[in-house]
DNA sequence: ACCTGAACACCGTTCAAGT
DNA sequence: ACCTGAACACCGTTCAAGT
């Protein structure tokens, strides 16, 4: 028996906290109704079922990022100050966040990013369709690359690593890998991967080529 | 009781024609003992457990999808190849790939396009922790972007989609949406995106920053 | 309006027993 | 070496019944 009426909004709160403290996987209705010291019947009565207490679940998470605001003097620097933004709030929500990819909502979550890279490349001087392409494409990358930076903490310890495939072969001249003769590639691919640095990089290279593309084609012709 | 004595590679055929069919919660041991028309208990016997089953699985997955064969004349040209051809292959088995992703194992199936990658810098010019950071940056932004779209399109239906927020209000002076005044932009982003598209665009982009980087700093300075 | 326990149909896995 | 059924501990969900 619950001391207090058991509320929606307290059920959302208990399933958010088991999610954070054990993963995904611990959120089920029993052990929920276990955590509430309620019968597993009762969480029916508020949420609906386990489906729709998910979409709740991904709809606060959503709801909490909030809007984003750039920082920086150039268009260039707040998309990267926007990235930053997003990679930051994306990190502090490891487990929620992957339930909301798995629900395929990770598009709905970076909507007001969305607007943000509108008005930055709206800034840089693109306009109409060409400025829509820009807008998605940085959108996809940003997105993209903290799925996979997020896949690839989850699994630290894959078969063949890319340590071993650049790692330098027993005799100076072997050779499975079919690495080209720059011990120095070599050796970079061998150390793991510095994902923030890596992250900036990427996003600043592609923005950059992306509104040059657009400056470029405004005063010559097409 | 099955004719012919069960194997291994049985069940795992058998495994991946259910998820093939009817997706990844399809597979449960029950339904593919009855798919093989053995006790379920037979299967522990082959492949250990569900969680071996799927690792297994994963492999096959990955094995499947084989070396790659750049195509074009420049590197920028044949490293737009790879992404095309990585493109296709992972749009042909969308359920595999979604497991390999939750399992955490997505860099490594694309291990062997990192190879191709390192040689197609390479003959770029770009050359040590330089050209290793544009393999990087090019991977992620691939690998990305697929799990990106496959997500979009997964869920089709979405609250306040891009159509709603970015279509022209109800007045013509209206005014939710912070979009600038540029009325083509905002028809372009309440379309539905081109994925392909937006795809080549996007690494094309990249590619040519990276690539123009590095070339750029060899013979000028630091 | 809210909560309950019993019951149903499903899971993955173990184990002792068969051949 | 390979296969089996019974049993265990877990699921999500429904439903009739309580207050």
């Amino acid at each position: 028996m619950a001391r207090t009426a058991l509320t929606r909004a307290e059920v959302l709160e208990a399933a958010a906290s088991l999610v954070k403290r054990h993963g995904p996987a611990a959120l089920t209705m029993r052990r929920l109704a276990a955590e509430l010291g309620t019968a597993v019947t009762s969480i029916y009565w508020h949420v609906g079922n386990r489906e729709s207490l998910l979409d709740a679940l991904v709809e606060r998470t959503v709801q909490d990022m909030g809007a984003i605001r750039p920082a920086g003097r150039t268009p260039v620097e707040r998309i990267l100050s926007v990235a930053r933004i997003l990679r930051r709030e994306l990190r502090e929500r490891p487990h929620l966040i992957a339930m909301v990819h798995e629900r395929g909502l990770t598009e709905r979550m970076f909507l007001p990013a969305q607007q943000a890279l509108v008005h930055e490349v709206h800034a840089a001087g693109l306009r109409g369709a060409r400025a829509a392409d820009a807008v998605r494409a940085v959108q996809f990358q940003i997105v993209g690359f903290l799925l996979v930076e997020r896949n690839r903490e989850r699994s630290p310890a894959q078969s063949p690593a890319e340590s071993d495939l650049w790692a330098p072969p027993a005799g100076s001249a072997g050779g499975t890998p079919a690495a080209p003769d720059d011990p120095e590639l070599a050796r970079a691919l061998a150390r793991p991967a510095d994902p923030e640095r890596l992250f900036l990089l990427s996003v600043r290279a592609l923005v950059q080529a992306l509104l040059a593309d657009g400056a470029a084609s405004r005063p010559a012709s097409r």
